[in-house]
RNA sequence: GGUCCUGUGGUGCAGUUUGGAGUGCACGCCGCCCUGUCAAGGCGGAGGCCGCGGGUUCAAAUCCCGUCAGGACCGCCA
């Protein structure tokens, strides 16, 4: 049917008889030549219908986005007329003939580089929306790093294992989409939050190296990099330790920032939980921001003003920030606050070591030199500090940090591996620690006498042999060491308060098949919309997607969510109730 | 569950602060003209429940209350 896509055309290709076909990008009928934009997977090439040329079809009838196969030859444009915008701007393709494949209505939305549709109009037409050069370019890069992804698993010895959709609920975690079973009414499956538990046993069966590009869901609330269902480059190692896999993972993820920007990766650095709550005030700094939280607790230590005498007063010190005017600073200060700050203390810096403050007055001269030194602070900076509970501190601090940063170019890319978090994050209403990852986490060696004679509070200090990947201040994946030892297991469904008879209810054929010879593992997932997103300079998941939901979760397109018919109900055995 | 922002011809916006006739800009669409454009150009034209409902007022796109939709964020996401 072709012989060519449009947007391959160059200066070689002239002279040469070709046949495309493609959608009308343009048109520009001066009555008599008319100029064609035909635009396929390629990209664009300018077709001429010259006036005298009998092509089959009146030119002039033609509209955007009708869908034509041109046979013609490929020749230089006239001298002064050719496009440097255009890949194929040295040619033009002169028809000989044009054929009519499809007609088309006046596209609802713009497909084009240029004008940004309101959302809910690209989702509604979706596939006019993927005519864009955005999003075929953006799906274009997914699918290298989706390839660059296996290649590299496959390259280092792992095998690609499906596992099910529909899997029994484990009512730890996020909330669960479920499947009403028509066999066994009254029953649902559940759909994977991730393959994590089937992965594990598939290290019990000998598979040695696993993984998979899986979908995942979960029953939460959306975000700009939040959807229901997402992908996760999912892997599993055993006799393999959280180096291990950080190599494999690590050597993955970097192939595919070569695939998608044909650019050297960046090396991945390496940072502890507590270094980074520290420097940047979160457990995924965006490490393109030098800016870095400073303690000036010392400095305050014996401090008469009351709003610094806390747990903890850290802050930002913003070069050349004292310019910001009243209505910044007070936008600030309302962020802080919505962050969960009970306020938010500004300074600026002045010559001769000067501060502008209103809190300036409650402090003593020492405690003012303290603050400059603490932060190198020069005439013209602004400080932001915060005080009070020292997590509270942090993560107030973590987000202004990125906030009030320069706006980085987003070719830059910052990898880093996070280690040692936490084990525990926090105590549920009993006393017990809560899980910050799963049941299933190995904790830190270092920290094996605190797992066992702590109590209560005292166990959140242990760490764990878990490790986050993050890249440009997203999550972009976390793995764990599993645990494989039973007793270290049940010390640990313990520690977090789920007896024997619980933990078998929950997840007793992991633990069955524990029994029978696990081998130590370790493992891994990476989320590739996430991934992609940041590679293709997206700030929004949606954007690297082909179907995505709004955020309350319905597709304008497809009309999901829908109601079910009465026999679909009844043969569930399900009846719906009407909330008031 | 909460906070904030947005909703105006097919599309993107201005108009809302300070109420006074659906007033404006650009794109698109329709017709006519036009042989080198690439955001083609010129002339003419059509197209509106100002998201929806209620209230205040002599008068509401504009003020108030509610509601729906979209977005960003908090909670949530082992």
């Amino acid at each position: 049917m072709r012989t060519d896509r449009a947007g391959d055309l160059r200066a070689g290709d002239v002279d040469r008889a070709v046949a495309l076909c493609g959608w009308v990008a343009g048109r520009r009928d001066h009555g008599g030549v008319v100029f064609l934009d035909l635009r396929d997977a390629g990209g664009v090439v300018q077709v001429v219908v010259d006036p005298d040329a009998a092509t089959g079809l009146d030119a002039h009838t033609i509209r955007a986005e009708y869908v034509l196969r041109v046979e013609g030859t490929v020749r230089h444009r006239p001298e002064g007329s050719t496009n440097p915008d255009l890949a194929t701007g040295a040619v033009e393709v002169a028809a000989r003939t044009v054929e009519l494949l499809n007609r088309a209505e006046p596209p609802p939305i713009p497909i084009g580089e240029r004008v940004e549709a309101d959302e809910v109009l690209r989702l509604r037409y979706r596939y006019l929306d993927l005519r864009s050069e955005r999003l075929q370019r953006n799906l274009r890069l997914r699918a290298r790093v989706n390839h660059a992804l296996r290649a590299s698993l496959d390259e280092q010895g792992f095998v690609e294992v499906e596992t099910p959709m529909l899997i029994a609920s484990t009512p730890e975690g996020a909330r669960d989409f479920v499947v009403p079973s028509r066999r066994h009414p009254g029953s649902f499956y559940a759909l994977p939050q991730s393959p994590q538990l089937l992965k594990q046993l598939l290290m019990v069966g000998g598979i040695d190296r696993y993984y998979q590009i899986a979908r995942c869901l979960r029953d939460e609330d959306l975000r700009a990099d939040r959807q229901f269902e997402f992908m996760q480059l999912d892997a599993e190692m055993s006799f393999a330790d959280g180096d291990d896999v950080m190599a494999v993972i690590g050597d993955a993820v970097r192939a595919a920032v070569v695939a998608a920007t044909g650019r050297e990766a960046p090396p991945i650095g390496r940072l502890t939980w507590q270094e980074a709550r520290d420097r940047f005030g979160t457990d995924k700094p965006d490490l393109r921001v030098l800016l870095e939280i400073v303690d000036v607790h010392e400095v305050l230590a014996a401090t008469a003003f009351r709003a610094f005498q806390a747990e903890a007063v850290r802050g930002l010190c913003v070069p050349g920030g004292a310019e910001l005017g009243r209505g910044r600073l007070d936008a600030l200060i309302e962020r802080a606050k919505g962050l969960g700050a009970a306020g938010l203390v500004w300074m600026r810096v002045r010559d001769g070591a000067e501060l502008d403050s209103p809190v300036a007055r409650h402090l003593t001269d020492d405690e003012r030199l303290g603050i400059i030194d603490a932060f190198g602070a020069q005439p013209g900076d602004l400080l932001l500090l915060v005080a009070g509970a020292l997590g509270t501190v942090a993560s107030v601090l973590g987000a202004l940090r990125v906030e009030v940063a320069h706006p980085v170019d987003p070719p830059d890319l910052a990898l880093a591996w996070l280690v040692d978090f936490p084990l525990f994050e926090g105590l549920d209403d009993d006393g017990h620690p809560i899980a910050a990852h799963h049941p299933f986490t190995a904790p830190h060696p270092a920290d094996r006498d605190l797992l066992e004679h702590a109590t209560g509070a005292d166990l959140l200090a242990v760490r764990s042999r878990s490790y986050d990947l993050v890249l440009n201040g997203w999550e972009m994946g976390s793995g764990s060491v599993r645990i494989h030892d039973p007793d270290l297991q049940a010390r640990v469904l313990a520690v977090l308060g789920i007896d024997e008879s619980r933990a078998r209810e929950r997840f007793g054929f992991l633990l069955d098949a524990f029994g029978y010879g696990a081998p130590p593992h370790a493992g891994f997932a990476v989320g590739i919309d996430r991934l992609v997103a940041i590679l293709a300079g997206e700030d929004n998941i949606r954007e690297v997607i082909a179907f995505p939901k709004t955020q309350s979760g319905t597709d304008p397109l497809t009309g999901a969510p829908s109601g079910i018919d009465a026999r679909q109900l009844r043969d569930l055995g399900l009846s719906v109730i009407r909330r008031t």
